[in-house]
This record gives C-alpha cells, sequence and structure tokens, in this order.
DNA sequence: AAATTCTCACCTAGGTGTGAAACT
DNA sequence: AGTTTCACACCTAGGTGAGAATTT
C-alpha cells in the first residue's frame, strides 16, 4: 500500500456492511489500522515476498482514529448502506495536521473497524471505554511502502486465490497486491463474532488500470 | 438564475452562520424555496427589467426541503462554521427523484432557512409543527429561467449597488444579476430577527468567469 | 544502495456555457 | 417567437503513477 507525505488514498478502500444492530440506537462507526507486529519489511524481488529486515517500536505511537462521517447514526440508517471509508488517507507524515491516518514504511498492518454505541449528544474523538465493538480481518492486512519497489511489481498479479471465508486468504492481498492492474471481481464474505454482530467486508472492485494495455 | 432538467446547482449559493443557539442542543438546518409571487415573468431587453406575463397557481406544490448534511448536530457545531447550501441543485423537472428543488421556470422566488430544533433520534424529512425558526432575506431574491435570453445577457453588469443593511438592496441580486461576469467583493450583513438568532448571510464571491475576458 | 520526496503529465468526475435543434 | 432541450467542448479539482532528484 502506497503512503505519501501529503496523504495517499486507501485503496482498496475498507468497505462493510453492519447487521444486527438496535435500530433505534445510536452509534458511530470508525476505522483505524494498527500494526500487526513490530518487525521492518523489505520486498525480496527475486523470491517475490517480504523478509523482516529489523525491529521497530510502535508502542508509543497510538493509532489515529478515523471516525465515519456519517456518525452518529442510528443502527436503522447504518445497516441500510455499505459503509465505506473510501475517503481515508494514509500518510508517512509523523507531522501530519490534516487528520489522516500515519503508517510507517514497510511495517505490516491490518485496519480494525469499531461500533461506538453512544449518545448522540457527544461529539466522539476517541475510542471511549465502553460500548465498543471491534472488528478486523486477516485478509486486509497489508504492507506500505513509499514507492513501487521496482518497474515489474504492477505486471505482477497477486491476486489468483478466491477470497471465501472458508479457506485461508492471508496474504492475498497483502502489499502490492491491493495495486494490482487486474481485473477481481467482487468478492465478499461474512463473518460472525461476537454472537452480537456479523460483517460482510466488500473488498473495491479493482478495474484494470488504464496505463496498462 | 438557470435551472435544468438535470439539475443546475444554486450559484450564488446560499451561506448562512447562526449565532445564540443553545450550545448543547441538537438541530437541523434546512432551505427551501419559496415563490415570491404567483406572476410569470419575462425579461424585456429594451427596458431591461422583468415584467408581468401572466399568472400560474403554486398552491398545489409543496416545496422540497433541503436539509443540510451536517444535520442534526449540536449548536456549538453549526455556530463554529459558515453554514453552505453549495450542493443544492434546481431543476425544472417535476418528476424530479434526485432530491433537487423543484421550480418553475420563469418565477420569482426567495429561499428559506429554517432553524430545527428536535431530538437527534427522529430523522427529518420534512418541516415538523413546532420548534421551527424560519428565516428569509429579501436580497436574494431571484428569477429563474432554463437558457440565457439573448447573447448580451453576460455582459451586462447587474451588481453596481452595494449591499447593506442600512439601505434596500431589493433587486440587486435578482435573476441574472448571480451570474454576473463581474467581480464582486466579499459582502455580508447582519439581520437579527425574533430576538433569538441572528444571522450573517455571506454571499458567494463572484469571480470573473474565465470565457470573459 | 535503499528509501523517500518532488514534480509533472495524465486521468477522471462533475459542473459549465454555447449553439443547434426541437418543442409549444 | 419564445422557450426548452440536447450534445458537446471546456474547465476544474483532486487523485494517480512515473521518473528524476534528493536524502539516509
Amino acid at each position: 500500500m502506497i503512503i505519501t507525505k501529503a496523504g495517499r488514498r486507501m485503496f482498496p478502500s475498507v468497505r462493510v456492511k453492519v447487521h444486527n444492530l438496535d435500530p433505534d440506537q445510536q452509534y458511530s462507526i470508525a476505522m483505524d489500522i494498527m500494526p500487526v507486529d513490530s518487525k521492518r519489511y523489505r520486498y525480496v524481488y527475486h523470491s517475490s515476498q517480504w523478509m523482516v529486515a529489523g525491529n521497530t517500536d510502535h508502542s508509543c505511537v497510538p493509532p489515529r482514529l478515523c471516525v465515519h462521517p456519517d456518525s452518529p447514526s442510528s443502527g436503522q440508517t447504518w445497516m441500510r448502506q455499505v459503509i465505506s471509508f473510501d475517503r481515508v488517507k494514509l500518510t508517512n507524515n509523523e507531522m501530519d495536521d490534516r487528520g489522516h491516518i500515519i503508517l510507517k514504511s514497510m511495517h505490516k498492518y491490518r485496519p480494525r473497524i469499531h461500533v461506538i454505541q453512544h449518545s448522540p449528544l457527544e461529539t466522539l474523538v476517541s475510542l471511549p471505554a465502553d460500548g465498543v465493538y471491534t472488528f478486523s480481518f486477516c485478509e486486509t492486512q497489508f504492507t506500505t511502502v513509499t514507492a513501487y519497489q521496482n518497474q515489474q511489481i504492477n505486471r505482477t498479479c497477486f491476486c489468483t486465490s478466491e477470497i471465501s471465508p472458508s479457506h485461508s486468504s492471508r496474504g492475498v492481498l497483502e502489499s502490492y497486491a491491493w495495486h494490482s492492474p487486474f481485473n477481481l471481481d467482487f468478492k465478499s464474505f461474512a463473518m460472525e463474532l461476537q454472537g452480537m454482530f456479523h460483517f460482510v467486508i466488500i473488498l473495491a472492485k479493482m478495474l484494470i488500470n488504464n496505463s496498462f494495455h
């Protein structure tokens, strides 16, 4: 996943569908992005994979919370729509003051979705102590870079596996795969968690990039 | 003001600043557009003015309410920002199903702003019976057309008068004047109404249209 | 050498005026 | 004749990848 100083849109964007909310309750829905480990990664071209290349410390950096602009809304409203975080931008600028999500390059991350039940009178800025339901999907893990490491990478298709809940697709969407120029049909899968909500993550449809023929 | 079948953005857009709200109360803010009279107008070029050219009946057409997308929000939130209705589109298509404001061509209209105090749990679709404070400014009156009536109209400056609360500027912004290619500085004025809020309408800055030199 | 930053040309979506054509 | 509709070229804002330049 490309990150830049000015902020780059996440692609594909995280989209989510929520079920089993209380239609009359008010909720906010937010996303943040958590480091998967404390390793630094390097892409080794001849073996076509990411290799560990040192350690880092994420401990002092609390992740930025990205509250969905429709928040707060009723459960009814949230359940009617696909909740898309397609405006979210990623940056490697630790001094960023435009509300973008700050990540380190060459690290592995995974987005989290929070459903927060709270009074509509209070404006949400950070995660409250309770009333928060958090979900995360290993299929959405990715590796950050500031630029493509070599010329060939765009032409390599990482998207051959099917995405389904029944078999592990971990790594399928990792790193550059999210920039693949190849056509990937709309995939969706459902998960039931904590016996209360279940989610459907719809992965953004990838179109053939115009710059490729 | 141009209106089209597909919907045309209102220009200049209505912008409003609200004061003296209860910071902790929840409000929605909405706009609609009311006919000024039941006359049909025709632009008479040689006398450079709009002349009455018949009657119409507005009675059966309830105006569409255009709720500001930030609604509902706390008084505090509303008072911090300039509330802009710049996404609003006008149409002459009475069958419009895209939520645009439906107007008749060749008629005079004036926008209204509604401040509605209500529970954030209910979603606003039409004006409730109470808790509504409505404001309107004669300076924002305009006449609708579907196309410019002649080639010269853009080159005629309608914007010579000062806009201020101290003297009547009715008509200054009427009809084609909202499409004037001439530079008009940011004007604002305040009004105190009902002893509870006061408003500042900020008229959109008009820039010299690129197609004129 | 590896990674980041910068500039730039390209693309796209959506809003705009124009003039020709069509409608009333 | 007056008014509306339509197709179209233009403009703009904002997002994008490529490659050069710079930093580490």
